[in-house]
DNA sequence: GTCTATAAATGGATAGAC
DNA sequence: GTCTATCCATTTATAGAC
């Protein structure tokens, strides 16, 4: 641990710490939750000392604030690179409905999702974030994608935002519950590929061109 | 599991002590969740002394899962009570899919929902438990539903199975993460219906004879 | 800034009187 | 069976040395 004068310690070094106590954070309160996690195993797992994490946090409280808060712009982040511009919803959706359901069931995003639902009563700041960041996103993303297909009448939408909602939901099905309920639980990846496609299948006899249209 | 009742000082008056115990244990544990909530305060919501609770059930833990089988029963209760026999799709699923949409809406299955959810890594036979009183319960009503409609010529669904799930995840949408994530959102009973009826209208152009099926 | 040591409060669980 | 009083471990948070 090379300490610099007074003047120098600032950015390397404290950087460094903050990101040893948010891997720390990451890694106690995404496994075994917010009340089941104390600032002395937080303390260990970091490998520093309780007195530097109150250095850099205002209590246990705000760290996990702050842990929330870097996963949901991390979250924000993998989503917002998928994109479909162009693409015809034959080839697009069942792409984007794989890749968002994968990550809906990897087990950092239910880990995350688990703690966030768990202490939204507590946090609610917190709660509204992760939605904006999660589920808010996604729901961004393929509304955007639908409404350039309606555009190039690919695809019939009297509502797209109630669609895109029902997209998402035939997306989850209850896979998500499923695995979060029972986190021993582990879908192959052709399993996953399986589900999202059957959802854009009945999607698109519902929104597609040839289907009657729903509503 | 709940301790059994001993023989008998006086039946009546033990069990009503228990049942004053799972009352608190309700408000408690599904108010603040299970890290948050003290057998202290547990007993003084009970009114009676913490020894007293453990006289009855063997710890925090035991008279947690208690509490969840509890409402678990009551949760596989109230959806066995739906049923839709005879009655065309068209009439009978909007009523099945608002019935389900605002129980699952409602505060207190959102309690549940959140403390199980939360705690499913630690109490895995509880992550089971619930699934299959909630969403399994709905899946076997619905499906058999489904199945019958089949029979009848009035729905053409390939996997009914696969359909059900489908169908739940439609009728969840996105609304129930929503409520969730942002406790103080309370959506009106004619927004559930709107939101279920929208739902059974996409997997009626889809599964509908009128359709064109999907898969 | 970082550590060791400790303060002050609360946690789950139990002993013993009645 | 029920209560009061208590044990002991652990909790969050801080004080003071370096």
């Amino acid at each position: 641990m090379p300490q610099q004068a007074a003047a120098a310690t600032s950015a390397g070094g404290q950087s460094r710490k903050t990101a040893r106590i948010l891997d720390a954070a990451r890694e106690m309160f995404l496994a075994h939750g917010f009340g089941a996690t104390s600032m002395d195993a937080l303390a260990r797992c970091a490998g520093v000392s309780k007195a530097t994490i109150y250095a850099y946090f205002d209590g246990k409280e705000a760290l996990f604030a702050a842990l929330v808060s870097e996963e949901c712009a991390r979250l924000d982040g993998e989503i917002a690179t998928s994109s479909a511009t162009g693409e015809s919803p034959g080839t697009a959706l069942p792409r984007l409905a794989g890749q968002f359901l994968a990550l809906l069931l990897s087990p950092w995003a239910l880990a995350i999702h688990r703690v966030v639902v768990a202490e939204a009563p507590r946090f609610p700041e917190l709660g509204i974030v992760f939605y904006r960041a999660g589920c808010a996103a996604m729901k961004a993303r393929l509304e955007a994608y639908l409404r350039q297909a309606v555009a190039r009448g690919e695809l019939v939408v009297p509502d797209p935002a109630l669609a895109t909602t029902q997209l998402i939901g035939l997306i989850r099905g209850d896979l998500q519950l499923r695995c979060l309920l029972e986190p021993s639980l582990r879908p192959s990846p052709a399993e996953i590929d399986r589900y999202a496609c059957a959802a854009v299948d009945v999607f698109l006899a519902a929104y597609g061109k040839h289907g009657t249209g729903a509503a």
